[in-house]
DNA sequence: CATGAATGAGCGTTCATTCAT
DNA sequence: TATGAATGAACGCTCATTCAT
């Protein structure tokens, strides 16, 4: 039998079904991480069930096996995830940027930004850092602080430039930023109180965080 | 099989066990509180069990309820008692200071120091703050934001004193310090790696706090 | 306090309750046995459901897992209870005979009528011989093989004896003896069709295990 | 998306697959055939899953489906296949043989033959003897039955050439011989340890089928 | 009050089977 | 026919809570 046409044809069909199929598995997994994401974030972790994760994401329970190993490893994947988005949209508008006093309001202000967008990526990050099993913590913390380092290198490039103080800890002060900026996006989603606007409070924060709440910084406590 | 001594004697025990009551209540309420602050702080609310509870604080399992509601009565036990010890021990201390400068030292230092000597206690707060269902959470915010209301107050008498910013929102501000104090303890208790002195850590976020990480702050960028 | 009356009546108390509660347990354990043997038999191993065994039982699900670990530590503890039962009384029939032809009588007869009576033993042994994860087997195989070494013990007192053939392998004859028996009692269990009594079919089986099926010994094929 | 090309050349596809199919469809039933016995045997038919049969026969599990109707009518199959190869092959053998003593000695041995040389093949026939559902058992039985039956052929030929004797059921010598074989190949396959050869082992199982184990069959116990 | 055995609702996960392509 | 992604029913097991003693 000649199977030439077959063999010609075939190279055809699987080309045309690997663009169908790459979509559509992109999109299940997609679709499976976006429905996780708000379901963590409305219920926490432990309370989420899978069956409502499924039902969010309009598929059959088993399904989201084909795409995770089990609970933890969705959670997982939302969190690298976001925090892979964050990481990438950060470092973008950071690169048009050279003075790290800009650099700070830019990450604070994109930081809240993000959060203020996307209520339940923050609640994702506030979950995963928290919530979760202490013994796979430092494997992720490695992973989450890339996005913490951050902040740690601009005050890095800041000393060295003579604009930052250079008595300060860089891996201290990107603790203080970041918790001061995840407490503040935490009480956004979880109380239902009006709060200060984005700009407001980015302002606030870079305003804090630059020179301090001191009225005279000259005119310390004896 | 005659049950009759037993039924006779069981009387006697019941009378016995009755007279012991009294102060056995106290501490078996303290104990369960204790056990279950440990045991939450190991395990995190959703992985304790309460059988867990039970055995460290040596108790049946059925005897929690006889002093706890449910599981997470306990745990909002737990949080309130906690965050009770650390209000009244702040205060204390905060009322030998008038200084408002000072009494946010005093704040900042006194709150690394409870959190590093009672890593449970961290833990506890840190679980309570993100760890359970929004629903009942605003309610234990109003609870909690006695703690974090100190600090809000003692920015207002500075800016009434002229010392902090007339411009800073006080209510932003308890978040961005509260948020950072937080942020710093976690990692301690969540990472293996070496960190910095409670002295140095202290140290660093007051100055941060009031004075910025500026070297100059009249040179602000453009 | 004067705890001695306390004490001294506490001693009975223990002593009262710990009969009641070793019946308890007793029960409940032997309760959960009896029914899942009642329900292996029926609907064998993979195709039984704990919620089967439970409602045999009159227990709920969860109360079964406070005697066993698992679904496969049931089955266990099924056949080795069975396996027990049935080493025990066949040794007691066995030490009152002496001659090895009178006790291969017994042994063959008496695992008949045990399986006849018990038609869930024989299951459970057809269940767990076969039924079961290779990996474990060999521990079991270890724990079954009291019962059918009996067999080989019996035949090498015989040879000693000068009553059985001493060409004759004990550990093959014990399996052959065995495999015969079960078998039989296999098929009485698993089909409806009407079969030979007991004591007929025990007396075909010593017979031909005795002395072979030839009419003429001695006229062997050439 | 322009799907011309895609149904066009389709067309060309099923085709071409079309041809294939006459011969192919023969293969893939014995392909999934051989496959189950191999999976059967490893992991036995209720841990066995059809993604391994699958595997095993490299098709698709959905392929299965268009060959059986479900996972028990494969082992069904499986069953009948093995049995009436073994059915086939022995009767063949059994037709050179006249003497019922020579008939029998060619069953037994070719029955540990086919067992030793096909593990897979004595696995599949424990499976189904012991750990399907009942209900469908005695069709089966009946099924299989052809092979024992042999058995108690050829007892009622030797009985009726005066070669064996009239005293012994047929239906029960047959099940007795047949339990006999089946156990020692079971233990063959269970357990690791050493056994004897096929040889060795026929050789003893013939002799104490035909003969018993009685050294002197006249001396009987009183 | 104290106990801890018992309960049973509830969930994560598996896998035989289906069906659109 | 062939595929394998998708389905969803079903089950083993856990654990907060109850209650008889």
């Amino acid at each position: 039998m000649n199977e030439w046409p077959f063999m010609f044809f075939h190279a055809f069909l699987v080309y045309f079904q690997s663009l169908l199929q790459g979509m559509k598995a992109e999109n299940k997994h997609t679709k499976i991480i976006v429905a996780a994401t708000k379901v963590f974030a409305k219920k926490g972790f432990f309370t989420a069930r899978i069956s409502d994760i499924a039902k969010e994401a309009k598929v059959a329970d088993g399904t989201i096996y084909l795409y995770f190993n089990n609970k933890y490893d969705i959670l997982l994947s939302v969190f690298e995830e976001e925090v892979r988005k964050i990481v990438e949209s950060t470092e973008k508008l950071l690169s048009l940027e050279s003075d790290p006093r800009k650099m700070l309001e830019v990450f604070i202000t994109q930081h809240l930004i993000a959060m203020k967008k996307n209520k339940n990526l923050a609640e994702v990050i506030q979950i995963e850092l928290r919530q979760t099993n202490k013994v796979i913590k430092d494997y992720r913390d490695n992973k989450f602080s890339e996005y913490t380092g951050i902040i740690a290198n601009i005050i890095r490039q800041g000393q060295e430039l003579g604009i930052y103080r250079s008595d300060i800890q860089p891996d201290l002060a990107k603790r203080v930023l970041f918790g001061a900026l995840d407490e503040v996006s935490r009480v956004w989603n979880a109380s239902l109180e009006t709060h200060y606007t984005v700009d407001e409070t980015a302002n606030q924060i870079i305003s804090m965080f630059l020179t301090g709440i001191l009225l005279d910084p000259d005119n310390l406590s004896e």
